[in-house]
DNA sequence: TAATATTGCATAGCATGCTATTCAAGTAGA
DNA sequence: TCTACTTGAATAGCATGCTATGCAATATTA
């Protein structure tokens, strides 16, 4: 009885999301980011001046790791960091112009990994791939 | 004009892959091993005594990170490294007594995990998400 | 066979993630 | 108000993954 890798959700997501990992980053490192600042980029562009906590709450990420990731993206230029107004512990995170002019191009290449990722399925499977893949992680969530 | 997070293929693939990873690491936390460690000990448990290119040439990572892996293996007793012999370059990779122990176990930790993450498709739901996420590999794979 | 190329594996250096912990700053209660 | 709890963020320490390189051993070829 043998384990077959490919029959494994498991096995073939972890799969999946290296290779969608890659091709994001070929993508975007001409524009000097990578995919680990995307979710924290797609936040901000949307809203920025929100402290990190307002940002961790929105995403699906630790604290921790969203520490690190934004000590990276403001050696990059990415971000400005400057003191809370009211709170002398939290401050308040803003993007860079630079960070502004990329979004466009961010959200194209983006868009281009999905599209080639998901050429093989047509409209309905595509919808119906990302039915399961949020039936998925309900289930994953579900503490038992 | 948003970027819709949970409608970017991309994004919910690598939310699925951690909560995977995260699962899994749960389950076999108790049997000494750990995520990483898995497609190495799939690959041993059908055959040892092959050397790391043999190991790596089944599977999708990168010789480097199996390399590093290894050597986590070893550290935690899951495998020993031997000349081979007749190239002095290569060495066999050989399951340890503790290693071969805790297959049966490993196997059905995975299998506990695919089953919560499927527990809310229905039999033509998954073999459906298998075939699409095939699909999508197969067309990340392609070159262009 | 001596010079060159290839190959097997290790290492360096980095990004991304996680858990656990620390630490300073706010808040609340006695 | 003084003590104790909470909270925002940083840090430590680790695993997993990648690319690029180094290095010794083997193979090839001129």
């Amino acid at each position: 009885m043998t384990f077959k890798k490919d029959e494994s959700a498991g096995y073939v997501v972890n799969r999946i999301a290296r290779l969608f990992a890659r091709s994001l980053h070929e993508r975007i490192a001409p524009l000097g980011i990578v995919p680990g600042q995307f979710p924290a980029l797609l936040s901000l562009w949307e809203h920025d001046g929100v402290t990190q906590k307002e940002l961790v709450s929105g995403l699906d990420i630790e604290q921790a790791t969203i520490a690190n990731t934004l000590t990276r993206m403001e050696r990059d230029g990415l971000i400005r960091r400057t003191k809370h107004p009211s709170d002398a512990r939290a401050q308040q995170i803003w993007l860079t112009p630079k960070a502004r002019k990329i979004r466009d191009e961010a959200y194209a290449a983006a868009g281009e990994v999905n599209a080639k990722a998901l050429s093989g399925l047509d409209e309905r499977e595509r919808a119906q791939f990302l039915d399961y893949m949020n039936r998925v992680i309900t289930a994953l969530h579900s503490s038992e």
